[in-house]
DNA sequence: AATTCCAGAGAACAGTTGTTAACTGCATGG
DNA sequence: CCATGCAGTTAACAACTGTTCTCTGGAATT
């Protein structure tokens, strides 16, 4: 299965990730609708219709972010959610995750966030794509939970589109303390661990 | 008070609000940060230097839509938010009165969502100031809430942005099913109330 | 009635953009 | 070893961009 790729693969490949690594560091001052096809080879230091080679366009480029940005996301996801420990440790493990991930890839979250409604169809649609995929794998972890026995499909996933969202929300917020102080990001911390915290209380008495 | 304007006055701000008319509908397609003066000039029918005369840059034009989308809000959130009547009501008049919100001004929900996380950096700081304001009145509110009597001023205003965001969140989701079927709608509607619904259970049992 | 002011027009500028076509050199498969 | 394939180059295109300076007509002020 595992098929040793040729000299010129490799290279092609290596161009490719250079451009789309160009492109990420050049989008955290502008919007994918803005970015130019000569701007982003200019960066790699390569000919503007070397990029035909590997994008159809721009806006080809920014899907193949998304699925960089989020396609290895999934497992990571699923782990946080999921863990039959206490809910008040879960909560806690649950936003270091977010605040290590963007501190690891602060780029990627910053795209995501600023293209997921940003001016570009396809690009929107990619990541609508990934962010239900999250939500349905939310819902399929929290439906193996004791806690959610008597809980119907549809609230399930209203409920895991709900954490989606403020996973999404909380890292954006992180994003925006990288260059603040240690005693900003704790704030902010403590805030986004007591909105869950207060999300994982209204699950408890959902059934009432 | 009331100083009526002459004929030159009236003319230019007839002019300028043309111009932002003109840059909504075009930011209907694009990121602010693609946004040519040119391209907003041309669909005013106006020399491109007229342009010069009201704003300083495209980001300056960003940052007076901002006002004009978010800064006739306030009132609305207030009134949204607060009023005694039973809680099931209130979310149900809430989310119908954000769905009213997005259909009478699509343009603009659609520009504050984009732009929030967009890639012109005076028009974030500004709509983070309107939505932070947003929090505090929010926050303000709940406080005069009788449920909220015990609640330290952290969590009052942690609580109000969680209520802040989701109506983002809701209204973004609005604006996506603007052109689909009225099943559809009312399945966002269903989900959204919801959501609001969890919350408030969460709030009300936040002091065991 | 004469003067000042100023919103908008016009022309020109140096740069930029996406896309095309025809090319070159080298890894690949026969 | 030779012929093919194909990643990347070069050159050229028409169209577009923001910004400058100069000018003009008519409202506002005196």
């Amino acid at each position: 299965m595992s098929h040793i790729l040729g000299v010129r693969q490799t290279q092609k490949l290596k161009t490719r990730q250079a451009l789309l690594d160009a492109a990420l560091r050049l989008l955290e001052e502008q919007s994918l609708s803005s970015l130019g096809l000569r701007e982003v080879t200019r960066a790699v230091g390569v000919a503007p219709t070397a990029f035909y080679r590997h994008f159809r366009s721009i806006a080809d480029l920014g899907v193949a972010l998304v699925e960089e940005a989020l396609g290895s996301l999934h497992p990571m996801i699923r782990t946080t959610v999921s863990g039959a420990d206490d809910s008040s440790r879960r909560i806690t493990r649950a936003v270091e995750l977010i605040a290590r991930h963007v501190d690891a890839y602060p780029a990627h979250v910053r795209f995501i966030a600023r293209e997921r409604h940003g001016g570009v169809q396809p690009v929107r649609e990619a990541i609508r794509e990934q962010l239900a995929r999250f939500g349905q794998e939310v819902r399929d972890e929290l439906a193996k939970d004791t806690e959610a026995a008597d809980w119907g499909d549809d609230d399930l996933l209203m409920l895991a589109h709900l954490y989606v969202d403020q996973m999404l929300i909380t890292a954006s917020l992180f994003l925006e303390t990288l260059e603040s102080s240690p005693e900003e990001r704790e704030r902010v911390t403590r805030v986004a661990e007591r909105q869950m915290r207060l999300i994982s209380i209204g699950r408890q008495h959902w059934l009432d």
